[in-house]
DNA sequence: AGATTGAATGGTTTGTTGATTATTTAGAAA
DNA sequence: TTTCTAAATAATCAACAAACCATTCAATCT
């Protein structure tokens, strides 16, 4: 099924090899060498070892997007629980690449450091599948509040910053780390205001009566 | 005023050096030499260059809690005002200590790698600032919402931790960075349950159509 | 005694040299 | 012509020595 064509053998051979060795110990020749061709030729396909590593990096990362639509548009769930989930998963996805391969943090790291662009490009994408999730609420007729889309997925990102950035999360665990992105979520769902608990108490005592009054 | 005590003295050089200089530069035979005493003698001050360094950041550290804590128990102003006050404080002083002297930054940077206690003795500070900003809200009688205040206090922290490492700005400007603090305080006060501004609207009505009768 | 020095120590940084390796390119093979 | 190779180039890395500097401590001063 996977494509034969060179640079698809290059991308699988860089993958192994880096995944295996790590980027900084694993030079062009070996790269040629495990695909039987020279090292020169490597160029006609990529213009750089770092763009293997960054072909390698997107499209894994494209997987993980397409993973985070589905979450972001899963049926049977309100807004609120899919940005849950949607925030969960990345959150889980870094930690556990982290834990499971020391060595995707080394290309993590120089990818973000010799391509700004790219970081950027993840939070833009992922910025666009937190307004298609409000639009797909919108669609559904769940209640919205009226704030622009756009701007709340960006003040959502930064308000979650911390659970993406591993240097960040000094030995925290996992569960600890959840526990306090479940917190910073229920914060920006139901806010600071107090006029919120008191409208949201209003109503349960309402609801409770009505139910004791069936 | 300031006490002449050779610890003070130490203190003043070194803080000279390390803006003039940096921290890496500036030697302990140079410090030593502008108090006028052997390298030897500063050990009997302190444990080591890391603690001079350390000594420096926390007395300037302890001037800004000053700040913050009157920013927190400001009369005239109610909690959200001073909640916003305290984190704009945080972060502008942050950027504008990175413009006026890139040498800070070396240093903030050794300390915190070399010293990881110390930015978490600076969070549990500035998180027990945030509490008392509720609690005296709580004393004048300003209504307020349901919630543990440690609790909250930690995750308004986290929620805002990108405003706090320059390294996460990718060269934002102030006015942007603002920009965005004050969507994300907006978002953790009001929230995105819809609820809330079905029943903020609601009371806006009741108050013009009061208004109208009047 | 306690305070201070400055030479001795050992760990770290710096600078230099010789590989190693990414990238280019002239030209061979197809 | 297009695809590829392999030698040439240039940039980076690794290893080793020299210099430097934080820290210690035996000796000196007060």
């Amino acid at each position: 099924m996977t494509k034969d064509c060179p640079r698809d053998r290059i991308v699988e051979a860089a993958k192994c090899r880096f995944s295996h060795f790590g980027y900084g110990k694993t030079t062009m020749a070996e790269v040629a060498s495990d695909c039987e061709m020279s090292p020169g030729n490597l160029y006609r396909f990529f213009p750089g070892k770092l763009d293997i590593a960054e072909a390698i990096a997107r499209t894994d990362y494209e997987h993980h997007l397409a993973h985070l639509r589905k979450l972001a548009l899963a049926p049977g769930k309100d807004a609120r629980e899919r940005l849950r989930d949607l925030l969960f998963e990345v959150l889980r996805r870094t930690y556990h690449k982290l834990e499971k391969d020391p060595r995707a943090l080394e290309m993590a790291q120089v990818i973000s450091r010799e391509r700004p662009q790219f970081a950027n490009w993840m939070l833009a994408n992922e910025r666009k599948i937190i307004v298609e999730l409000m639009e797909e609420a919108e669609r559904r007729g769940e209640p919205m509040p009226p704030l622009d889309k756009e701007e709340s997925a960006e003040m959502i990102q930064a308000a979650t910053m911390k659970f993406r950035y591993p240097q960040l999360w000094s030995k925290l665990t996992l569960p600890k780390l959840e526990r306090e992105l479940d917190g910073v979520l229920k914060l920006l769902i139901q806010g600071l205001c107090p006029l919120n608990y008191a409208e949201t108490r209003e109503r349960e005592l309402a609801r409770q009566s009505a139910a004791a009054a069936a």
